[in-house]
This record gives structure tokens, sequence and C-alpha cells, in this order.
DNA sequence: CTGAAAGCGCTAACAG
DNA sequence: CTGTTAGCGCTTTCAG
């Protein structure tokens, strides 16, 4: 932005300083009236409140918030508003923010460490007085940072040392999905996640492996796929990789389920094993997870593991209020998880 | 947010005059090197980076930005952030504004007037440089008490007065789809819309009228729905609007084909026919608006109008960036749309 | 009940 | 090149 420019911006904007002038009295009348912060005469409020409506005046926050200390603002941080798991836990923390007086300011770090440390120092230098971090990875000592810099945070999605946390029970989730499956009489099981960078997603594997070892059932590696690029292009990254799979392994020795971390991966798994000519669910079953609103419109409509978003996010706000009231900390909250069973899964 | 507790938040923050002190130099020196403001020898400068690291030290950008008349922040609103259209906007913006230093605050109104004007309220009294109105209604009084207040304001999907705005072309989009489905002998046209209260949603409409005058069709009012309902819940909303409507209208009476301004208004029509035993698209079609995901993953795949969704994010992202330098005023972009032929039109 | 005055942390002249 | 100082707009004692 060109300073040249901005400083003849909001010169003619009225301040506390104008208004008591117009109404008559002194500064700190003002700033009473508008702060009840003192009993005020009728009459010298209304005074004021005319003054205000003329002047078309309004405070200054930077200001107040300068003498104040704190900002009754908090700050989210997501990876990627435009994944539809986001942006429902994001609604969660907005819809539950309004009903209090805070104001939530989002911003998208786009999955780039470099931009989440542009966003989140932007956003503590601006002293807002908490902060909510989704999902993210190798981003801890960032998180340490915004704490020692004095503001209040909580982790969603996600969970690192101590700080207050909510999440899925993805370890259960997968564990117990991993044991339907095979009551189902599933034997040769396939995953593919996006690379185990972040807490939930090792939570998951681990669940996995957990349900293997209860089934007494021996890993396959070549059935397993952890790839970071399925974190950023999940669908077209997903198809590709099961393409690749498809042409490496034979017919009769391909999986006859995959599991998946995200209803994304899930979609493209699928995309790419009907255009290889295998059905689903009849040849290959696929389950996906979050249960997004596509997966239910798919051909076929998918099974998958469904999280509480909007509670997820209702949770965070309702966590980092308390944890700025003083009255919480080192708390971790788990939302179960639900299985949908739809028809990607042959029964 | 309890006042008690959140004064002594930040209490022991290290302010630029505990840097000066450290380092040994002035209050000015520090901020000089701070900024690049002034030649520093290059003895001072370490010192000066040494005190910063070893306090921890954050500059406040409340107190700069009081002193600066600016801020370097811009506020988006969007009316539902969980709709992916808005979602790709946004994220439009965010990748525009990380090539620059700007911060941008995203905020969620909720298609809530009294929210928005919170937010908005808010996002001024910080003193922010620009605000990016996506979509929205009703509001107008609040982008003027902005525009007032002098914060640059670029309005997307949206037009009202001469505040800069960027937009498809809808009105076009909408007639020339009327031409095209009339061109392949559909007669009987529907339609199912939000209501108009918004300038995109009346451009559509206006369309579709320009569309069956030129040829020469009459309009069926019992063949157009306009309801409010249909921009929270969209899908649902749909759905059940269609059942109602199959339950008033008689087969051999229904439309051919099904136009809609929406994507998911298009999938909730869709599941509301098939529920009823019609088939998509043999014997009735539809069309959606957008082309979000959902739609090509769809049974069967939607024909839809695309929109330049990030292409409209990042275009008033330069276009706020425009009017902030003063070298733009009253521009207009018009974005174009492209008919994206899938299944769901019988031809 | 109202007013005067001291800062909050920082920047921007202006001197030296 | 470095230091002094006067505010930015507001809140908050503390007197009156």
């Amino acid at each position: 932005m060109e300073t040249g420019q901005n400083q003849e911006r909001r010169r003619n904007k009225a301040t506390i300083v104008d208004v008591a002038k117009k109404a008559g009295v002194a500064i700190s009348t003002v700033s009473h009236v508008l702060n009840h912060t003192a009993p005020i005469s009728e009459e010298t409020r209304k005074r004021v409140q005319q003054a205000i409506l003329d002047l078309d005046y309004t405070p200054n926050m930077l200001a107040r918030n300068l003498r104040q200390k704190y900002s009754n603002v908090i700050g989210v941080i997501v990876p990627d508003i435009e994944n539809e798991f986001y942006a429902n836990v994001a609604s969660g923390i907005f819809r539950r923010a309004d009903l209090e007086q805070d104001t939530v300011f989002l911003v998208d770090s786009g999955y780039s460490l470099e931009k989440e440390k542009m966003q989140v120092e932007s956003l503590v230098k601006r002293q807002v007085d908490g902060l909510i971090f989704l999902g993210g990875s190798k981003d801890e000592e960032l998180i340490d940072w915004a704490h020692k810099q004095n503001v209040a945070v909580v982790l969603g999605d996600r969970r690192y040392r101590n700080y207050c946390s909510v999440e899925s029970d993805n370890f259960k989730a997968m564990r117990d999905l991993v044991l339907w499956v095979y009551g189902l009489g599933f034997r040769k099981i396939g995953y593919v996640s996006e690379s185990l960078d972040m807490t939930n997603l090792q939570d998951r594997y681990n669940g996995l492996r957990e349900g293997f070892h209860q089934c007494s059932l021996a890993i396959d590696e070549q059935w397993i796929l952890n790839d970071s690029w399925l974190k950023l292009e999940k669908v077209d990254a997903a198809k590709s990789l099961m393409n690749q799979m498809v042409r490496r392994i034979k017919a009769e020795n391909m999986p006859e389920i995959f599991l998946t971390s995200s209803d994304m991966i899930a979609i493209g798994i699928m995309d790419a094993l009907i255009q290889n000519g295998y059905r689903v669910p009849e040849d290959i079953s696929v389950v996906g997870f979050d249960d997004i609103r596509l997966v239910q419109y798919y051909n076929p409509p998918v099974t998958t593991i469904r999280q509480q978003c909007r509670k997820m996010g209702e949770s965070c706000y309702q966590m980092l209020r308390g944890v700025l009231q003083g009255h919480i900390q080192d708390q971790h909250i788990v939302l179960e998880t639900e299985l949908i069973c739809r028809q990607s899964v042959r029964l």
C-alpha cells in the first residue's frame, strides 16, 4: 500500500475529542457514556449521543485496545478454507462466537508454514486475545511463540504438548473400522492417507495398525499409501496414485477394500478404480473419512466415518474462552465419530 | 472476556523501550532498524537485533497503526463460508494477498444483517484499510457507512451504486443458456432461484426473461420458484419445494427442463425429481450454476454454468489495492461464464 | 456527576 | 548516524 495515499485516508475521521468539543463536555465524559463506565446525567448523555450521531463518530479500537491490553478478538488459522471440513469447523466457531461479543478473524495459511507464520505474527502483533489453530503441522515453534507472547491458544483437529485441544477419536475410529470390515469378511485391506505429519493422521494410522493387530492381520506395505502430495490436491493425487497402484499390482493381488483418511481421497481412489474397470463395491470397496457433503451424492454413495465438524468448532471456541478466563488449562476434548454406512462397501 | 483476567495478560511483554534500554540506544534507533527508515551503523543494528531476540520482542501493531493511519489489513465479509462458491472466491483473495504484504481477515456473517453489521463495525473500528463484501444483500447502508468511514470498498458477486465491483456476466449467462436449451428443442422451461434480493440473482432472472423474450416464449409462473428459504439451506429447501411442485403439477404439465441459480439447488431438485420417479435427464433435464465440485460427481454429472470463482477473488483483491492507491474508482469487472456440458440435460 | 491529565507503544519530525 | 520529543485516540485514576 502506498503510504502517501494512505496517509490521506481517515484524515477527517471524527475523534472522541471532536465529540467532546461538539457536545461541550470533557473527553472522559464521552468515554463514559460510550462504555457505561460511570453514571452520567440523562441530559449530558443525550447531548453526547447527538454529537456522536452528528459527527458520524466511530471509536478507534486500536487506541482503545492499546490502553486496555485486550482486544476481544480471536484469530482462527486454517490450512485451506476450500476444504469442506475446515469450512465446517470454522463455521462452528463463527456461529458460537456470534453469541458472545467476540469478533473472530479467520486466515488461510494455504498449507504453507511460511504463510502461516506471517498470518500468525500479524494476528499476534495486533494483540488478539487468543488463537485457534485448525489442523496444520510442523508449526510447533510458531504455536509456542504465540503462547509465549501471552496469547491463549487452542488446537483443533490436532494435539501438541498440553495445549488445550479438541479432536475426534481418530485412533478408535480407525481401529473400530478395521474390526468392522474384518467382521464383514474383508481380509485384504489397503489404506490411503496423507503423510503422517499431523497428529490426527498419525492417530488414524495407529488405530489402523491396532485393528490389524487385534485381527491378527499383517499389514501389506504395498497396499499402504502415505503421500504428502495427498494433502494439497487430494482428489487428483489420490487418483493418480491409485492409477499407479493398479498398474503395479495385478488384479488378483489388489486389496478387497481401501480405507482412507479423507473423503476426498476416497473419491479420487474410486474415480481411478472405476476408470480402470473395477466396480465399486462389487470388486473393491472403499471407505472415506469426514462425511463431507460430496460423498453422499457420489455414485455409489460413500460409506464413511463422520466427524462432528460443527461441534468441533464450537468446542474450540468455548474452550478458548475458558482459557481466556483462566479456568481451563490442559484440557483435551475428544469427540466421538460415527460410521455412516452407504453403498461403497460390499456387505 | 473477563477483564480482570485479561489485564494480566500481556503484562510482561517487552516493548520498544525495553529493547532500547537493553541495547543502550534511543527508542527511535530501534524503530529505525525495525522499519529500515534511516541508515543505522552495522554495529548498533547488531546490538539492537540481539536485544530484540533476547527479549523476544514483537512490535505492537496497534500502537504503530495508531500513528500511521493505515494498517495494511483488509477485511473480507462472506455470507457463508460453508458455501463452496464463497470459499473459492475467498481462497482467491487469500492467495493473491499472500503475494503482497497485506494481511486479510475473513469474517462470516451467516446471512444475517445484524451479524454482518457487528463484523463490519468491528473491522472498521480496527482501522482496516479496505473491505471486500462478497455476496450479501440489504446491507447497502452498511456499505455506505463503511465508505464514509474512509475505508476502501470493493464488491464481489454483486453490485451497488458506483462502488468498484467484480461479478460474472449473470445476465448474459442466463440469457444464453435459455437460447441454448431452446435450440436443443426445449420449450417447457422452469426456473428455480433464491429470492431476488441480490443483484446477481436479479441479473440472472432478467437474463432468463430476456432469453424467453428472444425465443418468443411466455413465462409460465407455475414453473418459476423464487424462495428466500433457498438461500440458507439450498439443497433441502429445493428438495422440499420440488416435492411440493411435483404434487401440485401433473406429470404431463411438468417442465421438460429446470434452470437454476445455484448448483446446490439443482442437486436438491434432482434428488426430489428422482425420488418421485422422474429420470434425469430422460424425463426432465436440470442445469446448475457455479460448477462447484459436487456437481461433477453427482449422478448424473450436472450440466452447469461455471463461474470463475478464484479469478473473482483475485480480481477483488487487485481492485481493492487499486482503489487504495487511488488510481482506480468506479470500475466494474465482468467475468465471463462458461457452459459446462455434462449429463443432466437430454441432448 | 464531570473534568484534567497521565500514559498505552510506537513513529516521525527535528536537532544534534 | 543517533537522540529528544510530540503526539496518534482512547481509558482511567484522581480531583473538583
